[in-house]
DNA sequence: ACCTGAACACCGTTCAAGT
DNA sequence: ACCTGAACACCGTTCAAGT
């Protein structure tokens, strides 16, 4: 959820209605839907639109800050669950299903993670929570021990865009990419990694 | 490499001028340079263009064509290697690097594959020779049994789309996920996948 | 303080006029 | 046959005028 305080009442009940119609109108048409269609669906001006975002960019990344936000959540919620190894798949499942749905918002949204700050912001934190729940399964020697909650995040951005050349023709696709993957965390195979895992600095603009 | 028979001699001397021009804006500035910048590099009118190709999209399609040509030469080249498992890999190695050479392309013409007609074809032609390769592999027990060449090919999309997030920050950080991916290919944690792999029906329009 | 729609610059695409 | 640039529709963004 973005901030609405210091708001006036009409703005903040206007940036609701803006990032709800954003929100639909991207999973719908993907991310080349026109601001006008959004304003119009909001039933505001679509001046005000830029009142609220400088540029359409940053309302992509509102919405796609939205997602992070429920998926970091999620991942809270499986720090307590008893199988480290079934909370982390499930973690990533999680993860995966969420950018598959609407896949168009999540492929722009990719490269700005280094550009908007609060994007940014949003996809550390995230990994924050998948590097806690790697961590639990790596003690458990449940995955390989070189593997960080950042590879988490970008192999679930992966899988989501695995699948792109087929469309929406084969649904459950995904799947079966998110499992190839995550047999190869399995520790049975550790064979040394050619590069290491990226670090929070590597995010910096 | 797109056919220029049939054309007028300056006719096909501009589209090579024109494909020449649009490679290399689409590597420098990405998939959404304007025609008119690719127009002027080749020297051309910008209506010209659109008398080579019906549309912008059909453009890119043409460029990521010759891309995909010249992974299937490589993979034909590949077959012939000694060590079945190496020259799979090799094969993902040179797929992925040629993919990271420009992502933006890639990543625009991915959502093309089942659209435009020669894209397709070249796809699965594509998914041929990565069939073959990967069934010597097989055969070599140096991956699973259920992993077939349209598994391949879409992994090492998967794999130049997994640090899109990271930009350029950490160049050779493909290759990480590359070789995670590839662990989960091997035979020693075959766990029976959710989904069957796609057939080149699914392609289909 | 916030909203609005007309105005601007730019882009993809079309087409009448040229050779 | 093919080339060209002016013309068109549309888009993101700005801004003067409103409340």
């Amino acid at each position: 959820m973005t901030a609405t305080s210091g708001l006036r009442a009409d703005a903040a009940r206007n940036r609701r209605l803006l990032l709800d119609a954003a929100a639909a109108e991207f999973a719908e048409h993907g991310a080349d839907v026109s601001i006008s269609r959004i304003a119009a669906r909001a039933g505001i001006g679509k001046g005000t639109v830029f009142r609220h975002f400088a540029t359409k960019e940053r309302l992509l990344a509102a919405v796609f800050n939205d997602r992070i936000e429920d998926l970091i959540a999620t991942g809270r919620r499986l720090l307590e669950a008893a199988d480290p190894r079934a909370a982390l798949l499930e973690f990533m499942v999680a993860g995966a299903g969420l950018r598959i749905g609407d896949r168009s918002l999540c492929q722009s949204a990719a490269s700005i993670a280094r550009t908007e700050a609060d994007v940014r912001d949003a996809t550390l934190r995230l990994a924050e929570v998948a590097e806690a729940l790697t961590a639990r399964a790596r003690e458990t020697r449940a995955v390989r021990a070189d593997v960080t909650g950042h590879d988490i995040v970008l192999l679930v951005g992966a899988v989501s865009q695995a699948t792109a050349p087929l469309g929406d023709a084969v649904p459950g696709l995904w799947r079966r990419y998110l499992h190839l993957m995550f047999a190869g965390l399995d520790p049975s195979v550790e064979t040394p990694l050619p590069v290491p895992p990226p670090v929070p600095a590597d995010f910096a603009p």
